[in-house]
DNA sequence: AAGCCAAGCTAATAGGATTAGCTTACTGGC
DNA sequence: GCCAGTAAGCTAATCCTATTAGCTTGGCTT
């Protein structure tokens, strides 16, 4: 009875294997042990469940979005960098779909482990902020714009790795035209007389 | 041993109760099960399979959307049935995250079930074409803006319902300057050359 | 060489999906 | 009003998966 050699990292980089090959769904202990040669319940000495290790997978996948993005966006400023930015994001969500799905799951508030990710995430809008800076938006309408733009692409990349394109058109044009929006859009936020004035106004 | 009085739609109505109570996660035979009144296997007798019932979730929650989309648009057009139909979208989501949440659930070509939420799905973006008729786009642009705009919208509620929000910021106030982004970036891009010339290209 | 600890294991429990096969409540035709 | 057929339920059984408990032992420390 030889040792497997497992650690955490180890466990969480099979997870991370099987969510690319299957996607997040079908992330499951069994496999897991199977791909790792050891039964299904050794694995409970290198993560706490089954949902720990689904967080796991989702700190990894927000943490290189997070560098993909950032790496990106270094000496770029204004529309040149909300290009860029997007391009990576949906780069890298569709190179690895299945860890781009698993950075949606929801954190959970007791698990240290989460607190990472939520840096992580944090990291990322503060990169998002930092490409809009250069729009010269005011200051109580960035969070605002920041929120716009991450929308835009976040949807833009779920509808098209959900199949929700269905017409024959480019895809590839259509998010060069979203990155057109988003860019036009928020230039034009700051042309305005500053932030929304009237949130939800019924008509 | 008397009757329960079901039938596929009854099934499907607990099932929306179900997701609409927990979310569309822990929808689950057992659960639907015992609000009928019924052992679990006798749900065969009316649905194919957990996931065909999951579908079928979906294919209602598609269609509510699209026809809460088609109301607000009614006698609107440009700028105005854009706001109108986002508003409309997340309000939809906000009063059903569940039901929003089983939308994105991916379609299975061989249930004849789904042909019905595709068609509603296409409406639904007809609905949308119909709305951005009035910003004089190029007609081979059309499809990329109605794809931009769905995502925009679609992102925000999707990272809205995700929490992905956590600046204090007011959100209702976020998704006003989204819908500004969105009608003011599609309406730039009627002014542009047409559809974008340079899909993807590098650096 | 003794011993401790962590990594594995097996056994057992608890849910959940799904299939097979039985029973019986309604429904229509006579 | 009776009778057969169908469809709605049921129970039993199988197969997965997660998770817990408690045992065993490899491999390093002293």
């Amino acid at each position: 009875m030889p040792r497997a050699g497992l650690s955490p990292d180890a466990v969480v980089g099979l997870a991370l294997q099987i969510v690319d090959d299957d996607g997040p769904g079908s992330l499951t202990l069994a496999k897991v042990a199977g791909r790792a040669g050891v039964a299904t319940p050794s694995l409970y000495k290198h993560v706490g469940s089954l949902a720990a290790l689904r967080r796991a997978v989702a700190t990894v996948a927000v943490r290189e979005l997070t560098a993909a993005a950032s790496a990106a966006t270094v000496g770029r400023s204004g529309p040149d960098a909300v290009r860029a930015l997007g391009r990576a994001w949906r780069d890298y969500a569709l190179a690895h779909p299945g860890r781009y799905a698993a950075t949606q799951i929801g954190p959970d508030p007791d698990d240290p482990a989460d607190a990472e990710r939520r840096e992580a995430a944090a990291e990322s809008v503060a990169v998002a902020a930092a490409a809009l800076r250069a729009f010269g938006l005011p200051d109580d309408g960035l969070v605002d714009a920041v929120r716009a733009a991450r929308s835009a692409i976040h949807g833009f990349v779920t509808l098209e790795l959900g199949g929700g394109f269905r017409m024959p058109q480019d895809v590839d044009r259509s998010f060069e035209t979203l990155l057109d929006m988003v860019t036009a859009g928020i230039a034009s936020l700051g042309d305005a007389a500053g932030p929304h004035p009237h949130p939800k106004e019924k008509a």
